[in-house]
Order: structure tokens, then C-alpha cells, then sequence
DNA sequence: TGACAAATAGAACCATTATTCTAATAATAG
DNA sequence: CTATTATTAGAATAATGGTTCTATTTGTCA
């Protein structure tokens, strides 16, 4: 990591400080309130100069989403694999995922908007391999129910249905803090997701739960 | 409702049309991937007619969206109305939100952006008063799980947190109907969302949900 | 029929902005 | 020091497309 010259450390340097900014700028703005020229100004550089590390905006703004999914996909990774019993590694997503974009919340809305949203000019920014990236860490939730069915632990149901659903009622979560002037911390959202997610609305009969640490 | 002119209702007519016209390009393409003159040749007027019926584009695509979520609000808000039971009613909301978006796939895209996207224009399309409607029927979903609560029908807990559980898990299974090529019916998911949020993921001791029939 | 409203096709206008280009300066390497 | 490269400020270019305007046609109604 440390053999290249410093002039192309620098200039790694730059691009990435450049993507942090105009990551930032997109997300609050959109992509068309935001000009090259702002980005050029706000990250100190002359317009030319981000011209030379960028063949244009649609790639910076290509660039920008996807150093951040990267980063998001490596942290929820992180956490699902320090994991083994089928309810932990759930735990580990949940609490992962809300983690990071409590950290990042601006960049809430450049990535739902790319997941979901019309294609911003013409085509997808964020590249089916994100994409799939992405869709791989849900995989691993679906593979753990599915292991954790036949241990008897999880309801017998579609693995995939209840991956979207935690996948669902996370990003719920997420939207509700972009509501909010100044949401202070993730913990309580994380522990209400785990406990409605396993737990379910209902009653249960013995009004016992997961809570009980009898799972882990 | 018959009390006008012909005159006036066609131009009524002639509004929906296009709206309706450009709210599918809109969601299709992208705001920006869609010219007036686009709209006006797909709607078959002549962009001047266009212009005599909307201030411009940002009011065409505003007033595009506002009527779709002026139908979703309503349909939801209708399903839930006929309920009475808070189990019911939080099927109902389930449902007739699915069926809403199953119905109008194309217009998926464009609600969530303007619901969480970065603003397309410098401000949102979606006025204010319109995401209210919608939240206040996650209010009446709230309510319902409360009173459900106390009568012990519902395990305690946040209603907010299980309204936007409820939420989420919705928008998640509307979400991966974007994905596929042709999905053929909104039965399935509707069924699993109820069971997966009612019952949780976690295998019962009794091994006994609401699918029993015994809660309505 | 005659006057007026509505609609049309398309030209014209105009502002924005991505992108390229230029001339000048600063930094670096050898 | 010198050749080279990086960077700069900002001007020039070019395309796009929203909006307005015009001349013409069609439809309506009294």
C-alpha cells in the first residue's frame, strides 16, 4: 500500500477528497443543482483540474455512489462474519447496516434513489455489480434463516420473504431519522428492529422472547 | 359533478390525460430524460395546448405525482376505514398498500425518490400536506397496534417502531417487484407480510400464529 | 354567417451548464 | 537551473431544452 511515489499518493488523495465532497453535495442538492464549478470550488481545486481526475460529472457522481456502497458492503460484511448461530449474524446486518448510514446520512438518499429510483440520465449509476454486492449480504441473511429453520430456531417460512422484510424495516428505520433534526443514536432503532423482527407484533403466549438470551 | 360545461370537463379530461401521460414517462425515464415536447406528442397535443394547461415542467411532474398519491391515500385510507379489529386494520393497510403500487408499478420510482430522494429541483415535488396523508395513515396503523395493545392482543412495544416496521417491510416487497421481469400477483407477498410482521421470525413456542383465525 | 376561443406546428429566444481550451503560474525532478 | 508536469482562473464553445411567440386552422355558439 505504501510503494506508489507520493505524486500519485496525492493524487489519490484528491480524487478521493473530491468524491467526499461532491458525494456530499449530490445528496443534499441532487445531481443538477450541483454544477462542476461548485464542486470544483467547494473541493479547492480549479474546474480543469477535476476535469483531469474525472472524465465528466455523470462519472464523478458514478464514482462518489459507489466508494460509498463499497464501504457499506464492507462493513456489513464485516459484521455478519464475525458471526456463527443463525440469530447473530441477523443481529450483525441489522445492527451493521443502521450503523453505517446513521454515520452517513446524507448518503441516504443518493442510495435509495439509485436503488429504486428512475434512472437519473439515461442510465443507472450504481453498476449491477454494486447492486449485486449488495444483494449478496441479504443472500447471507436468507442462507442463516434458512440454516436457522432447520435448527428449529426460526418459524418455517420463505427465507428470502423475511430477508426482505429485515432488509425492509431497516431502511424504514433510516428514512425516519432523515425526518428527524438530529436523531442522537442508532441503539434504540437497532434493538426495537432485532426485537419486532424476531419477535413479531403479536402477543406471544408465554410473552417470552428472544430477549431471554436463550438463542444466542 | 355534472354541473359544468362540456367545455370545462373536457379540459379536465385533457389535464388527467396528460398527467397521466407524463407521470408514466416521468417514472419510465427520469424527470430529466423527458422533454415537454416528449409529453406533449405522447399526450398528442401541441406543446403550446400543453403550456395553456400547466405553468411548466416542474408543475406538470409535481401535479403528476400528487394525483397518484392523492389515489394511494385514498385506497389505503378506504381499506382501513372498513375495519374495526386492530389486526384487521393493519391487514387492511398491508394490502391496499401492495395492491396500490402492484397496480401502479411505474409510479414506485417516482414516489420514493420524491419521498426520500435529494430534492430533484431545488424542492420537493411532493407537498407537504400530501406526505402528512400518507403519515397519517401510519398514525391510524399506530393507533390501531395501541389499542390493540391494551387489549393484549399485541405484544408492548413502540407502536411508532411497528408502524415503520410495517411500513418498510411493504415497501421492501414493492421494491422487488421492480426487480422482476413480470410479477403476477401481490397474493403471496401480501400473505407473507402479514405473517412475518404479526408472528415474527422466530419459531413459536406453541408453534401457533395468527393464521389460527383466532385474533379477528 | 361572423366573431371568438381553443388548438396546432413549429420557429425563435434564452438561460444554463457541461466540457474544452488558453495562457499563465507554481511545483518538481533530474 | 531547466525541462516537464500539475494546477489555476477563467474565457470560449456547444448543445440542450424550457418557455414564449406567431401565423394558421378548427370548432363553437349566438
Amino acid at each position: 500500500m505504501e510503494k506508489m511515489p507520493r505524486r500519485e499518493r496525492e493524487r489519490q488523495e484528491h480524487v478521493r477528497h473530491i468524491l467526499d465532497v461532491a458525494g456530499e453535495m449530490f445528496a443534499k442538492r441532487g445531481f443538477f443543482k450541483v454544477t462542476m464549478k461548485d464542486i470544483a470550488e467547494r473541493a479547492e481545486f480549479a474546474l480543469g483540474t477535476v476535469y483531469s481526475f474525472f472524465k465528466g460529472k455523470q462519472n464523478l457522481y458514478q464514482q462518489a455512489i459507489e466508494q460509498k456502497v463499497n464501504e457499506l458492503v464492507a462493513s456489513v460484511s464485516g459484521a455478519m462474519a464475525d458471526e456463527t448461530s443463525p440469530v447473530l449474524i441477523v443481529k450483525g446486518f441489522i445492527e451493521a447496516k443502521l450503523r453505517f448510514f446513521f454515520d452517513n446520512l446524507d448518503f441516504v438518499r443518493l442510495y435509495f434513489v439509485e436503488m429504486h429510483g428512475p434512472p437519473l440520465y439515461g442510465e443507472r449509476a450504481l453498476s449491477f455489480a454494486l447492486e449485486d454486492k449488495y444483494r449478496a449480504l441479504l443472500d447471507r441473511v436468507s442462507i442463516a434463516l434458512e440454516r436457522g429453520m432447520s435448527d428449529g430456531i426460526f418459524a418455517e417460512a420463505s427465507p428470502k420473504a423475511l430477508a426482505t422484510a429485515i432488509d425492509g424495516q431497516t431502511s424504514a428505520i433510516v428514512f425516519s431519522w432523515l425526518r428527524e433534526v438530529s436523531p442522537d443514536s442508532p441503539e434504540k432503532e437497532i434493538e426495537a428492529a432485532e426485537r419486532i423482527f424476531l419477535n413479531g407484533a403479536l402477543a406471544r403466549p408465554e410473552g417470552r422472547g428472544v430477549s431471554d438470551g436463550n438463542l444466542e
